[in-house]
This record gives C-alpha cells, structure tokens and sequence, in this order.
DNA sequence: TGCGCCTAATGGTCGGACCAGTTTGGTCGG
DNA sequence: CCGACCAAACTGGTCCGACCATTAGGCGCA
C-alpha cells in the first residue's frame, strides 16, 4: 500500500475508502457506531455522494460497514466471522486444481483445530456435537423424502437427503471448530469449505458406497473429542481429510483434467 | 444464494451482483474476459448505470472483476491470490485479542507450510529465500537509531530500519510458503500477516534487545530448509511464531487489557 | 398514559452531464 | 511500403440534482 505522495493519481473512491478506513483504525468511530451520513460524508471529504456511495459499498462488501436503510452507516463489530465472510467466495468459484489446494489447507487446519477442541470444548460444546452427528446418521439413513430441517438455507428446492446430510456434515465440523473457542480460526475454516462442495463429496461417496466410511471417521472423531485425547483427535480429522482429498483426485481425474 | 423469490424485496444492486456472478459461473464470461460495457450492462440488466458500478464495485473489491479506465471491465483470472486479497483486511483491522487468535491460526499454518517447503523447495526457491534472509539481516544490521513506538499505519516515506526490517521478514516467510507450490495457502498465509503488524513486533523486539533471537528463528529456518528437513522446518517454525505470540501476550497485557 | 399517525431524516435508485484515460484507425513523413 | 504520430470514438471515473423507500422520532389524539 504505498502512499499517495509522489505524482500517482488515487482516484477519488479510493481516497474516500483510506479515509473512512483511518476513521476506524484512529478510532473516530468504533464498532457498533454510526458514522456521519453519506451527504455529511461526502461533503466532508470533498467527493460526490455517488463516489462516497462506492466507497461505502466496497467496505460493505469486505464486511467493515453495514447500511441500513433509513437509518445510517455503521461500522460492524469487526468480529472475523464479518470480515472474513467474503472468503466463501473463494469456495463458490474455486474448481479443480484449487479446490486440491483447499483441501490441503485443510488438512493443515483440522486436524491443528480438532485436537485443540478436544482440548478446550466443555459439555455443552459435546453434547451438540453429539447431536449433529446423530443428526447426520438420521438423514443419511432416511436417504430422501423426511424432514429436511435446515434445509431453507441452501435454498432452493433441496433434493432432500444429500444436501441435507452435506448440511449437518458442515455443521459437525464447524461445531468443532468452533468449540475451540477461536472465531478467527472458525471463520477460516467455515470459508474453507461450501454446502455445494460437501454435496459433492456425499453424492460421489454414495455413489461409490462408501458413505460408511465417512461415518466412521465422524464417530472417530467424536470419540476422540469425549475422550479428551487431542492426538487421537489430531489423527482421525487427518484421516478424514485425506479421505475427501483422495476422493476428490479420483473425481477430478474421471472428469478431465481441466484442473486450474 | 437464495433466490429472490417471495415477498423479499431485493436491492437493485444487489440483483445486479448476482447476474454477474451468474454469468461468470454460467460460463458466459470466462476469467481474464471482458464482460459488456457498464452501459450495456446497465440497459441490459434494466438498472442505472449508478447501481451498476456499485454493482462492479462490490465484485471488484471481491477480487472477482478489475475495471481499467479507459479500457473496459474484466473478469479477473480468479486465482486464490485474487480472491483473497481481502483478507489482509482481517490482519488490518484485528487488534487485541483477535490477534491472538490470529497468531494461533499461523501457528497452526506455518508450521506444516514451512515443513512442506522443506520437501519441496528448489534450487531458485532456497537461493531466493537466502538472499531476502541476509538483505533482512542488513537492514536490521544498519539500526538506524530512534527507537520510538505509535504504529502510523501504512507509512509515508518508509522510516527506514524498522519498517524495512519488517518488510524483508514478511518477504521472507512469504518466499517460504510460496514455494510449498501451494498458492491458496499463501494467499491464505499473506493474509494473516500485515507490515504493520510485523512493524510492531520488530519495534517491540528492538526495544527489549530480543533481535538477536529473532535472527536465530530465521536463521534456523533456512538451515532446516536447505537440509530439506521437514521435522526441523516445522519445529522452528513453531518456536518462531510462539516467540512472536508471547511478545504479544506481554505487549497487550502491558498496554491494557482492551482485548477485543 | 399509551397508541398511532405523520413528518423529517437517511439510504437506494435514477438519469444525465462532463472529465480522464485507452484504443483504434487514419494520415503524414520517411 | 513501413513506421510514427495524431485525433476521434469508445470506456471507465466523477459529479450533480432529483425522486423513491424505509426508518426513526416526535406530535397529537384518545
């Protein structure tokens, strides 16, 4: 980020972003509080409401500022789950060859982040966990048609069982994650990985009847966690991870390899 | 990704940004193409061409597109490092306690990324790293003296040794991670890790006479490296970022307990 | 006192105008 | 014939003013 001195012309919204960005970081306006409206704003900074404007929405959009309309600007709480939301973009787009180099990464956080939890998680964090996987078991074993429970958030009409399992599938890992009482961490990795990829996983395992062996890892998992035993834990993620890496070059390879 | 079906009222914007993408992952625009003119866009989607460019803007700031004035707007070649340049937002922002948390994630990264790069690094890649090692060990050789602390964010002129020794630091484990030949995770890993952070940690070692060790960390690394030991790499790579998350431990603790 | 309406404030959208770079094609000189 | 130069036509960047949609808060009525 070099400085603006020197015979570089900054276009105007992006002078405007530095500026509002310095009121964060200098403390003008901390999490929470609403900042001067975007009249105020632009006449302020000596640019039009229309550059202002872009300027909000591309802190908008990396998750520093909130709008609400009819009511003002504020700053988010600044929480990484607000900033780093815009990296499941990077899950959305990604596709062969990159989707490889995600699930490498993964197989750096994971297991770090399992044994961590089966250090840290208290009751409660189990006792949901514990509920998840159930809930997993349940709607891979009703396979279609049944009570799709947080099925509206993948919207459309879901076609019942894989993406429902693929959901709870998410959720057991996030809840792990999140257990470890690191928000930076949950929030990586919950970017790290998609409903649409995990649905993928699932069908290909069906697919391949293999979907057993997934959830042997999860119980493994699992009883790493209620055992406190951190190393136990640190190797069954691994285990799953590398079972999902291993999947995925086969797919990628049967597809073409119009990895990148 | 819910579609907007239903009593919801969905910005104008926001529709406009979803067309987008729906043409990007249709297919019908393919990275490093040139998509329609804002105009055309505009009439096309049946929006002012102020929405629009709010529209390109939030997608720019994504690191999906890039507008060049003059020129037209373009899909970016949609590489991990585009997506998630956002993220240094994250290593910006983060103070106190989240950056603890930040800390933790690259302890649990670096480590197994510095391991990795043991086992795959070249010949240009060690000799690469080399050369920033001895130019960091330069710079913060020359000590320019006056020591004084208050991080001004993103400097005008560069101050010299601190910054520079900073900057070098910073090259230095990103020439690690890239050359694991894993390009998400250096993206990821960049992100992580800001000049101004870095700043701050060689200020705060400076004044407490802890350079030294942190040469030693640096130094080990590259022995661990050129010896194409990846037990070694990770080891130090772990004592190196507990270092450094120690000295923020005391350093947050000594400056308040703000956390958050 | 409490509820409901109404007004002012604020973000969202629109259309047009002009400025600032880039591209492109033709023209001129060698 | 070829290359350099120049100008006109795009294209993104900025600005302005108007109006719509939503919210918040005050005011009056029951």
């Amino acid at each position: 980020m070099p400085s603006d001195s020197g015979g570089e012309r900054t276009p105007v919204t992006q002078r405007a972003v530095e500026r509002i960005k310095a009121m964060i970081s200098g403390g003008e306006v901390g999490p929470g509080e609403r900042l001067p409206t975007e009249r105020d704003l632009s006449a302020q900074l000596g640019v039009s409401r229309s550059s202002m404007r872009e300027a909000i929405r591309a802190l908008t959009t990396l998750g520093v500022l909130e709008s609400r309309h009819g009511a003002g600007v504020y700053v988010t709480a600044l929480r990484p789950a607000d900033l780093l939301e815009t990296f499941s973009v990077l899950a959305e787009v990604s596709q062969g060859h990159t989707l490889l180099e995600v699930l490498q990464v993964r197989r750096m956080l994971e297991p770090a982040a399992t044994a961590l939890a089966a250090a840290r998680a208290d009751a409660r964090d189990l006792e949901r966990i514990g509920a998840l996987l159930e809930h997993m078991d349940g709607t891979a074993a009703m396979d279609c048609g049944g009570l799709r429970a947080g099925a509206r958030l993948v919207g459309e009409g879901s076609d019942g069982g894989v993406l429902d399992t693929a959901g709870a599938d998410l959720g057991f890992h996030q809840a792990i994650v999140a257990s470890t009482g690191n928000a930076t961490l949950a929030a990586i990795n919950d970017g790290l990985s998609s409903r649409t990829f995990n649905a993928r996983v699932w069908a290909g395992h069906r697919e391949a009847g293999l979907t057993a062996e997934l959830h042997e890892d999860h119980e493994r998992i699992h009883e790493a966690l209620v055992a406190r035993d951190p190393d136990a834990a640190r190797a069954a993620a691994t285990v799953h991870v590398l079972r999902v890496e291993r999947w995925l070059r086969t797919d990628l390879a049967r597809s073409g390899g119009s990895g990148d």
